[in-house]
DNA sequence: TCGCAGTTCCAACAAAAGTTAAGGACGGTG
DNA sequence: CACCGTCCTTAACTTTTGTTGGAACTGCGA
């Protein structure tokens, strides 16, 4: 993958979610990245680590996951291309959490000193990254009521939907298919609940019609019942630039 | 409570996980303050609405929330004096959640406008405060862990030790004494159990010795057991500037 | 002082989710 | 093609948590 499609999936992200002008612009595709494949399932930083790059996902699909002292695992959220999913360690240099790959994937590497220098330069950079990783922390104020308060079949909608709308603004979507590559064990993770009960949720869905996932892929079955299930709301993708 | 004593409070916390120049705490104690008392149980901003102004605890408990389409409601955070839990509004103006008082509080309100100027005039405190911002999204990570994987009282635990470190770091601790100004209602709305069953807990772990909570008040009566059941791990939180 | 409203507390029952164990499907590989 | 490991699937049973409804306690104001 040529490096300039690498920053093309950043570029066009950060344009939804902030406006952006042509010299910040020219500044981003001016940055060295180093590129590296890494195959599914794994580490890309490990909790206690201490990290000097940040990583950009030019392809493939990552997730953040903490584990706890009774060896459970909860996942925090899932990434897609075009995203920054280690930003905070710009600033919180010894990692609080696992980055890991879900599927092979293809990750840019932007050394702590490139960022910080360009944030010098271009204050208006900065903030948008700033923004950036404050619509990282809203999406986890939404997984936290998703896994607080919503029944288990509502908590794997939400998942879906909202991994739905962010690949839809990289245009990622084939109609009503879409990808979610995580096993059911991992799904479980996400929900906070066991994998069997992962596969009671899923086979439920299944069975009234509303969505089905298979070998990774989402397909809506009843598009009404889905949303209504649910419960979402994307304000919290802050989506906007203007507002 | 004089203007002064308001921002020895943030001062006080921010020296603790970021290092701070003399000069940067002149501009910090020169910023326009507007201060404000709220009764207890107030909205101070609401999901929805779109803020102008950041939100400075000078004294008293707040707490951040949402609310679902059901009704039911999730407390994301738990805020201290000291504490901006607002921040996130200089750059997500919608707000995505509501912020309201739990106890009578004084709060001291910062304009986005000041606080965007004083950013550009020191990019230094810009980076404290994005640091400040990412040590907030860190907590609900662990939030999200507490509510996704530990069983109720380690959940209860979890959130009792977290607001006892942080209540020592502005020196508001009482030996094995602390408040936690939360009804049960409200602590099962932290947890994502229901207050019944909150109130279960409570009582479980006061039979067993190891907490006592009581009109708000937290005693430990067994701090090994405590340590052992909250599985806590003070990394997350982020109080070592150095690194 | 009384009564009110908001808590705290509790019991009985119902529902959701966890545990354990085991069979079946599937993809990859020798 | 047969074998292997991983994932999916299901059943039976246990535990945790939710629901409902009500009693006791507490602080506060009429």
């Amino acid at each position: 993958m040529p490096s300039d499609a690498i920053r093309a999936a950043l570029i066009k992200r950060l344009r939804i979610s902030s406006a952006i002008a042509d010299e910040d612009i020219a500044e981003i595709e001016a940055l060295p990245i180093s590129v590296r494949h890494f195959p599914a399932e794994q580490p890309v930083v490990r909790d206690g680590e201490r990290a000097t790059n940040c990583c950009l996902i030019a392809d493939g699909f990552c997730a953040r996951s903490k584990t706890i002292a009774n060896g459970k695992r909860q996942i925090l959220s899932i990434h897609i291309p075009g995203e920054i999913p280690d930003l905070m360690s710009l600033f919180l240099h010894v990692m609080d959490h696992d980055l890991a790959t879900l599927t092979p994937s293809t990750l840019g590497f932007i050394s702590h000193e490139t960022l910080q220098r360009l944030h010098r330069r271009r204050p208006v950079v900065a903030e948008m990254f700033w923004r950036d990783t404050l619509i990282d922390s809203a999406m986890f104020r939404e997984w936290i009521v998703n896994v607080g308060q919503r029944p288990a079949p509502a908590r794997l909608a939400h998942v879906m939907i909202e991994l739905r709308e962010r690949l839809r603004i990289i245009g990622r979507l084939d109609g009503n298919n879409f990808e979610m590559p995580l096993t059911q064990e991992q799904i479980g993770e996400a929900l906070g609940i066991t994998a069997v009960h992962a596969n009671r949720v899923i086979k439920q869905l299944r069975q009234e019609g509303i969505v089905d996932l298979h070998r990774g892929r989402v397909t809506v079955l009843d598009e009404r019942k889905f949303l209504e299930l649910a419960d979402f709301d994307n304000r919290y993708l802050h989506q906007s630039p203007t507002l």
